[in-house]
DNA sequence: ATTAATCATCGCGTACTAGCGATGGAAGGG
DNA sequence: CCCTTCCATCGCTAGTACGCGATGATTAAT
């Protein structure tokens, strides 16, 4: 059967929802707040940092690496993350946004 | 083997992926938004505006209420939901305190 | 009492997510 | 070179989410 009818919603409805699901899992909230700390880290930095195992914590680096939030740079031997600032501001924008439409009740 | 390990976060990465995943799916975005504009709505109302079907929308919105987010009050043979003013303002403070990231966003 | 309307819930299939250990590639140090 | 470090990726298992139709409960109206 038909499955994952997400594509069928309105843009803004989606991105909310795509930005909202990076940040569903603790671990990945975790570690964007690891990099508002430090601005920049690899990957062992978040291993040491988390409660989970070295493959685990790649697999939600790359989960924020394909929203968009996080960027990769190889740095040597290691994987050098940062925010990606404009994704960032894009995600507040979106999320911030629905937030402060407050409901006419409050 | 040891399942779903997101219980070794701690409290505000927790609060804040939970409320994040309420928002993770288009659907339920998008009943928060009719939401907004109507500040009550009954179960038919949602199943008009969503490319989804009854049972589909009616699990959404369970979720929702899971959350603590909407609240649901009979009315006749149909039930009426609305927003819960003070768990919104709570996911408004902890989403959008990180947003901001402010670091104490307990 | 019957019927219609409105929803929640059950049962079921499928797709996605979360987690781990193991493997292997790339880079730097000896 | 060889070895170590660092990390992505593969292969797998188990649990969760998504979607639907069917069923049944509840209420209102006839």
């Amino acid at each position: 059967m038909a499955y994952s009818k997400k594509e069928l919603f309105k843009d803004p409805e989606v991105k909310i929802s795509r930005f909202a699901k990076a940040l569903s899992h603790p671990a990945r909230v975790a570690v964007l707040k690891l990099l508002f700390e430090r601005s920049e880290c690899i990957c062992g930095d978040f291993v040491d940092a988390l409660p989970l195992s070295q493959s685990t914590v790649s697999q939600h680096l790359n989960e924020l690496k394909l929203a968009g939030i996080v960027q990769a740079r190889v740095d040597g031997p290691r994987m050098s993350y940062t925010i990606d600032e404009q994704v960032w501001a894009l995600a507040k924008h979106h999320l911030g946004g629905f937030f402060n439409r407050l409901p006419n009740v409050a």
